[in-house]
DNA sequence: TATGAATGAGTATTCATTCAT
DNA sequence: AATGAATGAATACTCATTCAT
């Protein structure tokens, strides 16, 4: 007789969105953007393709939000890392990448995926830019603090690190010894005394 | 009149061959893989799309051809770069990994795209590994000469700063410093004395 | 908390019914039928495309009853031109139709584009043929009082140039010279003596 | 052995587009532009989806090289009709248009129905104004040799009767009494004296 | 009475691949 | 060896309509 509140709307349509983020989120992950379908993504989260279409207009849209709720579930963690000595914090921060890659390596293969088409996805492009600029300026800081002589290439230098044992990670799998390649980063940029 | 000779045949083939995977390699580099359509490629090939699948039996075995010949020109340049002393060998490296990347950024941009499609691309991830354990285990031979505590960890850090730069480069081009990045590794890496 | 009687009940029906009129006349007049979409008409006329449905049972029957509300409307104002001549009746007709083709010409527009399409709007044709014998008896009888030679075809001729007229100046807008054939036909056709 | 020579592929190739053009005239003439699917057409015309695509590059470009022809078809007779006196080229005229329109009353229905979506198609409407002008001009200059008093006027009325009977007789054909009314036009309008 | 989430059949368009010549 | 006409399955996206609440 009476229709639904808001609220209980308000509910389905959170669930049926995260439904579909979900399905997004796995499949473009694991094929790349271009690789996946539309039909596929609904048919994962057992909906229509209509259904779908009423909560993203299209299919860049729904990558879009993807990414952001991938991305925002990343940023929360990095405020803990920050100790009393740069090279603890420096260690702290190592330690975060690693774990975020071991743990979410296919998000990351996602983004990397993105970036690479930039021309299509400006978006990837920018906010990746803008996460390099983060860290490195971030890095640098403690860099200097540790008295590195060049705290800004160093910091940069870093960044390539990241992203190419990323990228070898994330290709090579169980192949590449990532945990020995990170103890090994660590012993070489977190001492007290720096090289 | 006279029908042509066995050796004239193989001639005009290894010509349209030629033609094709070089038409394929400017587009598939510029537009990537997907964005590439065949009709695309036999038209700058200036050949008919039915004599392109007498050559090659799909489009993924025409990439697979590609790529191959791509790397294959990259190899030979390799034989040239041994000096005397094993920190100009490894200068040389450097210097021509970023003269390949300032000239063909296309082509790594490519042949990334393709590695992080594993599942599809099974080809490009072996190449890949091949190709990364090779320079591994020519770079580690380097380091080992010029007295490096960890020469296998060290040279696959190398692998992965060539990899995470080359990344940089290509995404953000002339917003990267990669002038100013080529010469900090060389310094870092490249004197008689080591770290 | 009281429940609403059935006049106060059928009051908000017709509120309703009449809201979605006006959204769906405004809608397709502008933009065509299929152009307008019933999520779209609910909207514009704040209800839920759920309603409408209680109200109509299609889109087709939705506009089969705007058509006929907005036909209707014009047929009130009908009555009011009769005159104590008949020359003057008919010019009353002319300026009446010419004001109605300034007002509402997307409705005109709409009203020719539906006839078109007979095979799917047969009501269209038939309530077009309607009017059209209406209007010619209507008018033939006045030509009878004018003593017009060929009454019957005298005033068939004038509804194809209604209906002619009307189509230049919905395609043609302020490139047709509306106000001078107004002017023109009636001089020709409204004098105290005919041709 | 050999390929198919430049003349047979031209041949295959005009059959087709024919054989496309026809299906497109024959489903939009009957339906509207807007209700008739490409697949409906190149089932229509025995082909597939994908050959229509090879031939024309949108739905729109077809429609505009249908209509092209269509219009080409029609224009070669109007030399024809210049006689001796301008009483009798414009009778030639009116039996040249009724006759028009008894023959290919679809492909006017058809014109008239995309004039009428003058915003989606400028091309219909632009190809009915120079129509328009053209014919009115033609008419003007013989009303003027026949001392009628509102040359320009009375050629736009009739331009307005022709289409206004066009749109009479395609939407009730056998309801509608074409003849009569042909005879009575060219009565009013084509005899040596003027009204 | 009223809602809007959900559906499913529809749309135009693309493109790797085949095959008769 | 060489052609390009022809196919068919796939793509993203739309929208009238239904139905549980």
């Amino acid at each position: 007789m009476s229709p639904r509140t808001q609220e209980q709307i308000e509910v389905i349509r959170q669930q049926s969105k995260q439904r579909i983020l979900e399905a997004a989120f796995e499949l473009m992950a694991k094929n790349g953007y271009e690789a996946t379908s539309i039909a596929g993504i609904a048919q994962k989260a057992n909906i229509s393709k209509g259904l779908l279409y009423n909560y993203y207009n299209s299919k860049e849209d729904l990558l879009q939000n993807m990414v952001q709720q991938a991305f925002s579930e990343g940023d929360k963690v990095m405020q803990d890392i920050v100790a009393d000595r740069p090279d603890e914090t420096l260690r702290n921060l190592f330690v975060w990448f690693f774990g975020e890659l071991r743990e979410r390596p296919e998000f990351w293969k996602l983004i990397t995926d993105l970036t690479l088409q930039a021309d299509k996805f400006q978006f990837a492009r920018d906010m990746l830019y803008a996460k390099l600029n983060e860290y490195s300026r971030f890095i640098g800081d403690l860099l200097i603090q540790m008295d590195y002589e060049n705290p800004k290439k160093e910091s940069l230098l870093i960044g390539a690190i990241f992203d190419g044992m990323g990228l070898h990670y994330i290709v090579f799998r169980e192949d590449y010894p990532l945990d020995e390649m990170e103890q090994f980063l660590i012993d070489k940029y977190c001492k007290k005394k720096t090289n």
